[in-house]
DNA sequence: CTTATCTATGAAATCGATTCCATGGAATCG
DNA sequence: CGATTCCATGGAATCGATTTCATAGATAAG
């Protein structure tokens, strides 16, 4: 492999390996002869110091761990790139990691970014700590470990980390006020998976905002999706045979969202005329959808960017405020008068 | 930190870490007694191994890495959770790391894993080997180590590493004949960057396939972006203000297809009636577009599989033959018949 | 019953860096 | 000028595992 390690540096340069270390560590107590000896040496035989041998006696490694839930989902990879340009003009590389929404995997990352030593990890975490114990015992088990930690996006109710979420309360209010505004009484709410703070926090901010407006209050009007397309594209049927047969629907994620739509516009249905969406997240499939949907979305930049300085926070010691982002409601054509009759009975062109 | 060492394990166990070791890697030399033994002890410790220790001494270390362009390019995240599921699966952990279509990051990336150790790299490299030296030297160095590595998606001329790729030339063959029968002749491209051999190939390819339908082939027809949102919302306007009026055009990637679609959507322009759209790879936003997008695509999937497939060999030191994947035409709904007039002058509502 | 073979084990070397400690020589001080 | 501090340096210990090597004890073979 790379057979060049420091001994053959200090060989070429004429120190010892400790005067080499010093001078590529940048210790200053080295005389400007070695220094340039080591380095001029250093470069001749293209040395890359073995990371592995280095952190295991310093226990530094200028890395950072990174878990999302979804690669796929977009949220989420723009979350990723935002966390890894940050780190970067930290100093920091990011490994990342797939949870790919199931706590085995979620663990399987955790137990090897731990045993291989990283300065800090960033984590949108899964799992439901109240009900089933184990799911999240790994990851109790690396906090409890001291390794610096911050949660973003989604947090744990019993796990006390530092977190940068989204607050979705506000967003959902004037959404929900919008349609109302729009004659809409009857609103659904397609939701996430149980195992995400996210989704019960939407589900809950759905709640309140629908009885602050006096509107109709049902457990008929919530479907229990996963985040992903195929349950979106369930969703939509469920909301089309709906007997409750509400007049707007609120996604609670854009796969699920273009799950959805790919469902209604097979029917031939349009949007924002036989009945009104409003989705989380804004990607391009919805805006660059016939009518555009309207969103409710976050700044997944300002997430990342203060992911990443919670973290570093954290590495240095200092203590972190829990930081809530706001969400952004924006109007769209997806949103338009609630139809005179049903869309479940004749309004609907073919079902 | 982790302060639970083998040591503490085998102390706690009463036997030698010598023997510890050989129980916890499933060494054969050891007796049963000692092997309940030291497992119990290890389970009650919630011992978890340091693998920089153990890799420095093993040479070992169960993981991969994966190199991507663009996290946020859903062509790349479909690979790499493919990637990720097939390496789980032959028990290897991924690494993930985000080039962003910069050589810098590139090797920024190929440098700490390279000096962290992982047992092989599967990469989508950039860079032009050909003209600027110093863009790929680092992937040179990286090769010259040693490490099994393999492209996959794209490659350089001059490095050798066995590779999984797509080719593109005969659905590219299909797409322009089916756009030749419905009348077009002046067919337009939106391209690539050259340092991405996927965008060169995909030229050539239209090229090719342009000479052999007997269609107008000039470089005017030839728009040069970078494979992201913006050059394609650039080649959009560059496609509606071209002199020579074509009447098609063949997108080389998604990101640059949603651009494009962005501004012919603010204008006004009906596609597949003002004028015909192909679009290379196949993602939601171009299926759920109004009409939905023909598309050449690629199966991700099998891209994945194909590359573990391949590094795993490299590892196992067999000899691994060039994978070649063909693409898939899928005609739909945006190639319409060319307009009599050119969408140019009248044809076009508001340019 | 003796010798040869095998098995499980522990002590010690090893991987490649960093870091503690001791030291010789230069610089500083009284 | 002698005593003291400072600086750069090399030798050796160290991080936490694996692996080599030697060995005691058990087993098989003659």
């Amino acid at each position: 492999m790379n057979a060049v390690t420091i001994k053959d540096v200090a060989l070429a340069a004429g120190v010892s390996p400790a005067t080499a270390s010093r001078v590529l560590s940048g210790n200053p107590a080295t005389s400007p002869a070695a220094r340039t000896r080591v380095e001029a040496a250093a470069r001749e035989l293209h040395f890359l110091p073995n990371a592995q041998a280095r952190s295991l006696r310093s226990t530094k490694t200028d890395s950072i761990a990174l878990l999302i839930s979804d690669v796929r989902n977009p949220y989420f990879s723009d979350l990723a790139h935002a966390v890894e340009q940050h780190a970067r003009a930290a100093g920091l590389m990011t490994f990342m990691g797939n949870a790919n929404e199931s706590t085995e995997q979620q663990d399987e990352f955790l137990a090897t970014v731990l045993s291989r030593r990283v300065d800090g990890m960033i984590v949108v975490p899964q799992g439901l700590s109240e009900q089933d114990g184990n799911a999240t015992e790994m990851l109790r088990r690396v906090v409890d470990s001291g390794i610096p930690m911050v949660f973003v996006d989604r947090t744990l109710a019993d796990i006390q980390v530092p977190r940068v979420i989204a607050r979705s309360r506000e967003a959902l209010e004037e959404a929900i006020a919008e349609l109302k505004s729009h004659g809409h009484e009857r609103i659904a709410f397609i939701g996430g998976p149980k195992h995400a703070s996210t989704a019960m926090e939407r589900h809950q901010a759905f709640d309140a905002a629908i009885a602050a407006n006096g509107l109709v209050t049902a457990p008929e009007l919530h479907f229990a999706g996963d985040f992903r397309f195929a349950s979106g594209a369930q969703g939509a049927r469920w909301f089309l045979e709906n007997p409750l047969a509400p007049t707007a629907v609120i996604i609670a994620d854009a796969p699920m969202a273009i799950g959805a739509l790919s469902v209604w516009r097979e029917r031939g249905l349009n949007i924002g005329t036989d009945f009104s969406v409003v989705s989380f997240d804004e990607v391009d499939a919805l805006l660059l959808h016939n009518p555009p949907i309207a969103t409710i979305s976050h700044d997944l930049e300002l997430m990342g960017r203060a992911a990443v300085q919670a973290l570093l926070a954290v590495m240095k010691n200092e203590s972190v405020a829990p930081v809530e982002l706001l969400s952004t409601f924006t109007p769209r054509p997806s949103v338009g008068p609630a139809p005179d009759k049903d869309v479940h009975s004749e309004g609907m062109p073919r079902a």
